[in-house]
This record gives structure tokens, sequence and C-alpha cells, in this order.
DNA sequence: CGTATTTGACCAGCGC
DNA sequence: GCGCTGGTCAAATACG
């Protein structure tokens, strides 16, 4: 997990606390319709906190949120107001998204979820998960499996589901976070092999956050972008 | 035999 | 109030 590479998840946490939601965004970039453009850390960045043992396998090609503050460069969106924006495809097409602020109701306290291209359902991130349901929703043609972390007293979740517009991607929703390290996640993370300044984490987060500790991101995540593959699309 | 998964039932929140 | 939908529970089943 993240502190393979020297930093607690709590402060990972506390550098990239999850937004809310359901918007999908290519990193590093989003557009909104208003025309402003919003910039995000790499997911690899954010896959780092809640994706630890998967960063060095594969990082997910877009990661998503939910936060209202995307509708308009920063401030928040009414609760239910539609936002539309736009991101960039594997092609180089621009896609567009939209959706409300509005999760059925229900509220979130900390939740972010990655879109990752991969032929398995089930992505090892490093921690170990007891599947407790499954259930055909109506906004996908796909099962969307839900999952709980099988630590003792850790109450995070996570839902997983294929894109229902490209079954080649797996959406991987994390509700929650973690009290505890990774079992096994050193093992999982490839050591950084000597890469810096491949990416640059973007400081000015959009979402309402405590400052990021960029510089100590900078370095820890780039070892694990250019640790991985460049498979991912971004 | 212990543990994980499956799956139908149940529950809660929301919109109409 | 009712129906719809998403999320969770728990008994049954499968698997190592």
């Amino acid at each position: 997990m993240a502190t393979s590479l020297g930093l607690g998840h709590e402060a990972c946490y506390a550098a990239y606390p999850a937004p809310a939601s359901s918007y999908f965004f290519s990193s590093p970039e989003l557009v909104a319709d208003s025309g402003a453009v919003m910039e995000f850390p790499p997911a690899a960045a954010m896959a780092d906190c809640y994706f630890p043992g998967i960063t060095g396998a594969r990082a997910p090609d877009y990661y998503y949120s939910p936060v209202p503050v995307f509708a308009n460069g920063g401030a928040a969106a009414a609760e239910n107001e539609m936002v539309n924006m736009s991101y960039v495809d594997d092609d180089g097409r621009r896609m567009m998204v939209s959706g409300s602020a509005g999760n059925g109701g229900r509220r979130p306290s900390q939740r972010i979820g990655f879109r990752t291209r991969s032929e398995v359902d089930v992505l090892d991130d490093g921690f170990k998960w007891r599947k407790y349901g499954k259930k055909a929703v109506k906004s996908s043609p796909n099962p969307r499996n839900y999952y709980r972390c099988s630590a003792e007293g850790c109450g995070v979740k996570k839902r997983v589901e294929r894109d229902r517009d490209d079954e080649r991607y797996v959406v991987t929703t994390y509700d929650g976070v973690h009290n505890h390290a990774a079992p096994g996640g050193d093992a999982l993370l490839a050591p950084p092999r000597g890469a810096q300044d491949v990416l640059r984490p973007v400081c000015s987060a959009p979402w309402s956050a405590p400052t990021a500790p960029c510089d100590a991101w900078g370095t820890q995540l780039h070892a694990v972008a250019a640790g991985h593959s460049s498979e991912s699309s971004y």
C-alpha cells in the first residue's frame, strides 16, 4: 500500500480526500460545460491511496468523483443541479458525461471510484475483500458486486461493475477509508525504479481539501506512475 | 470442516 | 402512501 512508499494511508487520505458521488473524468484534465478546465492529480496518485496494491501492476485509466465542485470550477453546484463535463478517452475522443450531485439520497462521506481497463472483474488492490452482495442495477446492463473489507473493524466497502459503455473497463468504487495497512501490501508494490518527475501531481485540488503535500506526493507518485507499465491510457 | 460465495429476501430513501 | 431502486442481510451452497 501507500505506506510502502513512505506515506501513511491516513496522510494519503488527508492529501487526497475522496470526493463523494459519480462523475467520471479523465485525469488530469476535466472540462466543465462552462468551459472551465479543471486539473486533477493523476489517476495513479489517487489510486495509490485507495488502490495501493494495484498501482504496481496497472493503474486505473480514469477515476471519478461526485463532487459538485466540478460544475463551475470550484464552487459547489446546487444539490440537484445537473452538470455536464467531458474527458478525452483512449481514442482521443472527447466524451461527455453528466449527472447530478444526488446519490439516491445516500451521502457517502468518503467515496472514490476508478475506471480501469481490465479483463478480470476483481482487481487485486492489496486488501482482502469479502463479497456480500450482487445486484442488477437499472443504470447498467452489468451486475454490480458488493465487497466489504475483511479486516476486523474496517468498514470499507467497494462496488465493482463493468462499465456500461465499454465492458473492457471495470469501475471500482471505494466507500470509506481503511483504518489499517494492507495485508502484504508492501510486497505487492514493485519498488520504484529510479523514475522521477515523470508526472507532476496538481496541488491545487479543486475539491475543498487541506493542501496536499505536493512535494511528497510528487516524489512518491512519480515513482509509482513510472513503476507500472504504460498500458494505462492517460 | 472452515471459509468464501451466491442469491433471494428484506429494508431504507427518494420521487411521484 | 406507494412503487422503484440501490444496498444489505443471511441461509444455502460451493470450494479448498
